[in-house]
DNA sequence: CAACCGACCTGTTCGC
DNA sequence: TGCGAACAGGTCGGTT
């Protein structure tokens, strides 16, 4: 469920609540839940670290520790992060639970389980194998139209790709190739310069309006951020979940069709199929 | 390298 | 109303 400007959100509300707090005790309800190290060891170890900040890496969060490592953590599809008084009722899918020593505790729910936490001595260790951070000042048209070059896959699969690109997800991928007027079934190496440049403009333009809204947060989804504060970018979507809406650019009905086997929200005439 | 499939899981929605 | 099938925003590993 969450992609980059979701995962954004919660690491900025994170990092102002957690900064110095101690983890006092730790229990994990769901075994799988924990990569690594084993269940035991992993809450035998985190006890008695403090966090010092949080940040994101495509759509991983990183919770900095003293004296060392680092808590990685994916939310996947269902996974999130809630910070709550302790007496408070918790969430019958709640996976891991993080005491901290103020009194909170910081949940981790996620009903299908497929969301991991990581114990890790070096979070890069794990975060190298990701694409360029979109958003990253480093990141540039050049690059992207560089990048797009070298390979003869679909477009949107390769954006989904998260070694490829790191951050995009269903809905900012169709949201970025609606905005670029570019087909997903595209071949990436027969993406123009322009067109490059345009994809490299809207990811970005999509992504940065998504973090001011603080993420998408749709009728039917449970994401909030950790304070419990929905996301806004739901009503200012173009394309995804749109099907047989007219178009915000030239009012044909957005159709849905399957593309590497994902949903796929766009609209025929800005995006001309190949 | 590219495309496809099943696996990992549960909850919700849809069609009969 | 009840029930099974289909589907969901993510990722990985295996096969063709």
């Amino acid at each position: 469920m969450p992609e980059l400007p979701e995962v954004e959100t919660i690491a900025a509300e994170l990092n102002g609540a957690l900064t110095g707090r101690t983890i006092t005790a730790v229990a994990v309800h769901w075994a799988r839940t924990v990569a690594a190290p084993d269940p035991a060891t992993f809450a035998a170890e985190l006890c008695g670290r403090s966090i010092c900040y949080v940040t994101r890496r495509g759509k991983w969060l990183a919770l900095s520790l003293e004296p060392a490592g680092a808590l990685l953590i994916h939310l996947r599809m269902s996974g999130r992060l809630l910070l709550e008084p302790a007496d408070g009722p918790e969430d019958p899918h709640t996976r891991v639970v993080l005491a901290l020593d103020n009194g909170q505790r910081l949940r981790f729910s996620d009903p299908r389980k497929f969301g991991r936490m990581a114990l890790v001595d070096c979070a890069e260790e794990v975060l190298s194998d990701l694409g360029p951070e979109p958003l990253a000042e480093t990141f540039t048209p050049e690059q992207l139209a560089q990048m797009l070059g070298t390979r003869r896959t679909r477009i949107k699969p390769l954006l989904l790709d998260q070694h490829f690109l790191a951050g995009l997800g269903n809905i900012y991928t169709d949201e970025a190739l609606w905005q670029a007027g570019i087909h997903p079934l595209r071949r990436a190496n027969s993406l123009t310069d322009a067109e490059a440049a345009r994809l490299h403009q809207a990811i970005r333009q999509v992504l940065t309006a998504a973090v001011a809204a603080r993420g998408t947060t749709l009728e039917d989804t449970r994401y909030v951020g950790p304070n419990g504060v929905p996301g806004e970018f739901a009503a200012r979507l173009a394309v995804y979940g749109r099907a047989g809406q007219p178009c915000r650019r030239c009012g044909t009905a957005i159709m849905r069709c399957v593309v590497g086997g994902r949903g796929t929200y766009l609209c025929a005439r800005c995006q001309e199929k190949p």
